[in-house]
RNA sequence: GGGCGGUUAGCUCAGUUGGUUAGAGCGCCACGUUGACAUCGUGGAGGCCAUUGGUUCGAGUCCAUUACCGCCCA
């Protein structure tokens, strides 16, 4: 017989558990047709992430959503994996040949870096996948993928390819954020901004074949080189005479038009704006719409080129000086002002973005995007929280397209080769057999596009014949269930479906979850300069795993952000002590009481607390598959959360120490079904706190060595169960022990005493069942004398919602407390009053007798007869 | 500028098709500890449900407005 610890020790116990369980491979899947199965993609973590506290939620809800259909009879498949970040991944590995050796890539060459990059990831990438175990998901490691695993590139290539043949890929021009110092392009969400404080530059245009001038205000005059026309709003008065002129060009002396676009804000500097094409996105676009040539000015290094006259070679900001210094000279510089703005900067390298206009490939998006639209118009992909399907048509039905060309070394090499000769261009998965006349394509892939294969490249994908063949992409395709965070709705989500009915002609997934965004106890989003960020490793070996878990699910609605202070973990910590502790409880007793002779197996006493536990706990069930079917997880461990405490703790276990004290002819049924219901609650813990369940599973049943409660079925409904008059009844009952709490907590020292309880119910409803619940009322209260009903007008007590309560000390008198709730009688005698007038004025308007809902009036009356009852008998006892 | 969402107790949030005297956890206050648990128990205080208006017999809940806050996109 196992002992019973005094104490939980997470650490070792996680660890013990962590290892037996990926020993047995009790998580491993495989092809179960006899089952229904319930396949679910992890996203995929960065090779260079580290677990923070968002990956704790996304992947627990994962966890818990998997361990639930497991225990459910389902062939549940998880796949876990990483993705090879691009840009994340090359400048760390670059910083480090920097520090280590004072080299740069350059100095190595592509192929001996790329090589470097696969030591680094072999070394340290993947740490998260270690930190992931530690958090307990029951994914199938044995399944693991990285998106630059060779089963995984091919598929990369064979969609490349086969969308370049089908045309959906073109190269274009396109204005992208360059980040001069790595030398590549970012995409947005790798840009963030820092507030500067700069100079607003005036300088003066002139108006060709006048004496007039537009004055413009800037913040770069070094891009005026690149300058093609002047732009003003066309609503804007000050400036409508001046249609179809030019103006010259200060510093390069060129003619370029003024043009008229409504993009132009009238209330900014003097509401005429230079336009640089080549290197301002709304530029670029007003540009488009007046077809301006666009000049582009810089070289990829960030230094001026042969466009810019005298001042090539410079970096941008010797040129601004420079140019500045010759309008100064010229007399085109008007005034200068302090002026504070924000600036875009690479939160890789920290360069400032330029705008550049460069060679880039695309995908073209529209065609593509459409049926993915109507699958989820269709309700054939679901969002939850729903509110997310709006942003995602709103994005798709003006979708733009897709930047997938990186000037990176690491990643996917773009499968298309250049003939040196001819420039002809050859797109195939493999490299042309005459290779040494072809250079292929500098740039790779942009790592979404590895990631939007994901939920059918993990099955072996291949694009051919074979496919249908492949056994696991046939079973497990499409998916059931994706988590992942809002902000890659577009990046991931919609493009996955997209791809997912493009090459499987089927969705990816069925219900996708966005979670909740983790900020910090101010509500700041976590981040790494704030500094702010708990570190969850060591959360979990301060509160245990478990805790972490079960308080960040606790604490997430959804939809909305949850805000979390690492005090918070306390939550979950305290909740698996106190579940530890009352299986310490129960396991004592049940060991003590099946080993003796003293006790009996009569039926338990007090049948009506058997029903309402019963009850309470069907209750629980029928919550627990609705908030889980529902996506609602905070909800789920709330109501599982509260039956333990408050039901199961607070009143359940009470009451059995009580029976099984005073009825030892009944113990052995009492504790077992005490100990029934406490099996059945950790089967319903097990999906968010797996670790201590296991164990207290284990600790509970000898016989279960080898065995693992993952496996064990999930508690189901039995509607039979449900005894709305047990439930009821216990309400009374609690009321009646409240109220005798409160009665006693008006004297000093009443342990001394001896008394009776008076008890007087305070409607006919009480008064019907007053009886059994006195008699059960001797079970949770510490006194040794008798229980009186009486129903007499003279009676000075504590009053409850359906009893009230006084106390006969036969003679002797307790002192009160100072404060002994004085006055509180006639508070809620007022509140009563209002109450009562409030029903009475609603039954008596005719518009509500008229339209109300006849059940609706039935039970108002019944409610203001209650409260008339109650109000009459405690007004008499003030 | 466009789109989406939020505003309920000191804090964080529930409140499921409109119908109890609006709930929970944490925090706070008082009392309590020799056999499950002080990581605890019992009790208590604390709210014009952001504003204004409308629909309705009835609004925290539906509609509109204003204010403030947040997110996404440009």
């Amino acid at each position: 017989m196992k002992e019973f610890p005094a104490k939980y020790e997470p650490v070792n116990t996680e660890e013990k558990w962590r290892q037996i369980w990926e020993n047995d491979g009790i998580y491993k899947s495989s092809v179960n047709t006899e089952k229904p199965k319930y396949s679910v993609v992890i996203p995929p973590p960065n090779v260079t992430g580290m677990l923070h506290i968002g990956h704790i939620l996304n992947n627990t809800i994962q966890d818990i959503y998997c361990r639930w259909k497991r225990m459910s009879g389902f062939e549940v498949c998880w796949v876990p994996g990483m993705d090879h970040a691009g840009i994340a991944t090359q400048i760390k590995v670059e910083q480090e040949l920097k520090k280590n050796k004072n080299k740069s890539k350059y100095d190595l060459g592509r192929e001996e870096f790329v090589k470097l990059i696969w030591d680094w990831k072999e070394k340290y990438g993947g740490i998260i996948l270690k930190q992931l175990r530690k958090l307990g998901v029951s994914v199938d490691w044995s399944r693991e993928r990285f998106t630059l695993d060779k089963g995984l590139s091919k598929a990369v290539r064979e969609v490349f390819v086969d969308l370049y043949k089908k045309g959906y890929i073109y190269k274009g021009k396109r204005i992208i954020n360059w980040d001069n110092i790595t030398q590549t392009a970012l995409s947005d969400d790798e840009i963030s901004y820092i507030e500067k404080r700069d100079k607003l530059y005036y300088v003066k245009y002139p108006i060709a074949g006048t004496n007039d001038a537009l004055i413009i205000a800037t913040t770069r005059p070094e891009t005026m080189l690149g300058d093609t026309a002047v732009a003003v709003n066309p609503a804007d008065k000050r400036y409508a005479h001046l249609t179809g002129k030019n103006v010259i060009l200060p510093v390069v002396n060129k003619e370029i038009p003024i043009v008229f676009d409504s993009y132009v804000d009238m209330s900014f500097g003097t509401g005429a704006l230079k336009i640089t094409p080549a290197h301002d996105m709304n530029d670029f676009e007003v540009g488009q719409r007046h077809n301006l040539e666009a000049i582009n000015i810089l070289t990829k290094d960030g230094k001026i080129n042969e466009n810019g006259l005298e001042f090539k070679g410079q970096t941008i900001n010797e040129a601004r000086k420079k140019v500045l210094r010759k309008l100064k000279e010229d007399g085109y510089l008007v005034k200068e002002e302090d002026y504070t703005h924000n600036v875009a900067v690479s939160e890789r390298s920290g360069a400032v973005i330029e705008p550049f206009l460069s060679d880039q490939w695309f995908v073209s998006m529209k065609k593509l995007s459409e049926p993915a639209i109507q699958v989820v118009k269709d309700g054939k992909v679901k969002f939850h929280p729903d509110k997310w399907t709006k942003t995602y048509f709103h994005w798709m039905d003006n979708v733009r397209d897709w930047c997938i060309s990186r000037q990176l070394w690491w990643g996917h090499q773009i499968p298309i080769w250049y003939h040196n000769e001819t420039g002809e261009i050859y797109c195939e998965t493999e490299a042309p057999k005459d290779i040494e006349n072809w250079t292929q394509d500098p740039d790779v892939l942009d790592t979404w596009f590895s990631s939007w294969l994901w939920p059918f490249s993990v099955f072996g994908w291949e694009n051919s014949e074979k496919d249908k063949e492949n056994k696991d992409l046939q079973y497990y395709y499409p998916t059931d269930f994706l988590s992942t965070a809002p902000e890659i709705i577009f990046l991931w989500v919609a493009r996955m479906i997209i791809s997912g009915l493009e090459y499987m002609k089927d969705i990816p997934f069925k219900d996708v979850y966005f979670h909740s965004t983790v900020r910090d106890g101010k509500g700041r989003k976590m981040s790494k300069s704030l500094g702010n960020s708990p570190d969850p490793l060591i959360l979990m070996d301060q509160y245990g795993t478990d805790a972490l878990r079960f308080t960040i699910v606790y604490l997430a609605p959804l939809g909305s952000d949850v805000l979390f202070d690492e005090k918070n973990t306390e939550i979950g910590r305290n909740f698996i002590t106190k579940l530890w502790n009352a299986g310490r409880f129960l396991k004592m007793n049940y060991d003590k009481i099946t080993a003796g002779d003293e006790y009996g197996s009569d039926e338990p006493e007090y049948n009506f607390v058997e029903k309402w536990i019963d009850s309470r706990y069907n209750d629980t069930i029928r919550d627990i598959e609705f908030y889980l079917n529902a996506y609602r997880l905070n909800d789920y461990t709330k109501s599982i959360y509260s039956f333990v405490w408050s039901d199961f703790c607070d009143w359940y276990i009470e009451l059995t120490k009580v029976k099984l004290q005073k009825y030892p002819n009944s113990a052995k049924k009492t504790i077992m079904r005490a100990m029934e219901i406490y099996d059945n609650v950790l089967r319903l813990l097990h999906p968010v706190i797996p670790y201590v369940t296991e164990e207290i599973w284990h600790i509970l049943d000898d016989s279960r060595e080898g065995k693992t409660i993952a496996k064990i079925d999930f508690p189901t409904l039995d509607e039979s169960k449900y005894d709305e008059n047990s439930e009821k009844l216990f309400d009374m009952f609690k009321d009646l022990v409240t109220t005798s709490r409160n009665e006693r907590a008006k004297y000093v020292g009443i342990n001394e005493y001896e008394f009776d309880i008076h008890v007087k119910p305070l409607n006919t409803t009480s008064s019907e069942t007053v009886d059994s619940l006195t008699e059960s009322l001797h079970m949770l209260i510490n006194n040794k004398g008798g229980i009186v009903v009486e129903h007499s007008d003279e009676f000075a007590g504590t009053s409850g919602d359906y009893f009230a309560v006084r106390f006969d000390f036969k003679g002797k008198s307790p002192k009160l407390k100072d404060d002994n709730g004085g006055g509180k009688m006639e508070k809620e005698l007022e509140s009563l009053k209002s109450y009562i007038t409030g029903l009475e004025k609603k039954l008596g308007n005719k518009n509500f007798l008229e339209k109300a809902a006849a059940d609706v009036i039935e039970k108002e009356k019944q409610k203001l007869k209650d409260a008339q009852e109650k109000f009459e008998k405690m007004s008499k006892m003030v």
